[in-house]
DNA sequence: TATTGATGATACCAAACGGTATCATATGGA
DNA sequence: TCCATATGATACCGTTTGGTATCATCAATA
């Protein structure tokens, strides 16, 4: 199976959380990102680093930038891994796939 | 909303990720819980203190032992979290709801 | 009550982590 | 070509982390 620690440990920083869900919305450069935060950009390049290592997410040349992107298949094995515990939680299965579902809305 | 820090925090380290999964078969001791690691048992319960400050698990003493025991409910926020990365994911919302089907069936 | 056994707490250590400062590299444009 | 700019790489630093060793506490029981 895959290794899940180096996802896991990218999750585990809240700045890097956040550099997830600004990738989220769009695609980034180091700058742009280190732009959203109170550090230098050397460190939120290293951040950058840690989440690519963890395959979060991927980076990509253009011209003397380099532009960074989710890559959230990689985020489906720790999600899974989560999962194995949905048959410890009280909500029943149907309060899980009504959560997909509404989250799937927002894809329709 | 909550803090997922801790919780995130807790999951990160792969010996406490493998004592949630060995919470999820039984309640163990401290003392359990050290016999299926090559450590000390001071090291495992500061992975069971680290767990606890994370709410993923709790403990309650048993006249001279203390029962750990899996707190799946705290689990849940984590796995949210995760969740609002579904919708990039490719995989239709018919793969997470047949996933979902699969594990509760360990529980029928 | 005295002892044994399970746990809790603390001091200590090396390594990893998050961050800064600084220098090197390379691309786009005047 | 030459320069400004975006990024990459490295050395360094204080703090946190994962681990050990050691001592204290407290409940069960002979």
């Amino acid at each position: 199976m895959t290794d899940l620690q180096p996802a896991f440990r990218a999750l585990a920083d809240p700045t890097r959380r956040e550099i997830l869900m600004m990738l989220g919305d769009d695609d980034l450069t180091v700058a742009e990102v280190a732009g959203h935060f109170d550090m230098t950009r050397a460190a939120v390049k290293k951040h950058l680093t840690v989440l690519e290592d963890g395959a979060l997410i991927r980076s990509e040349a253009r011209g003397r930038e380099r532009v960074h992107y989710l890559k959230p298949e990689a985020i489906r094995p720790v999600f899974d891994w989560l999962n194995y515990f949905d048959r410890f939680w009280d909500t029943k299965l149907e309060d899980l796939k009504h959560a997909v579902e509404n989250t799937g809305k927002t894809n329709d």
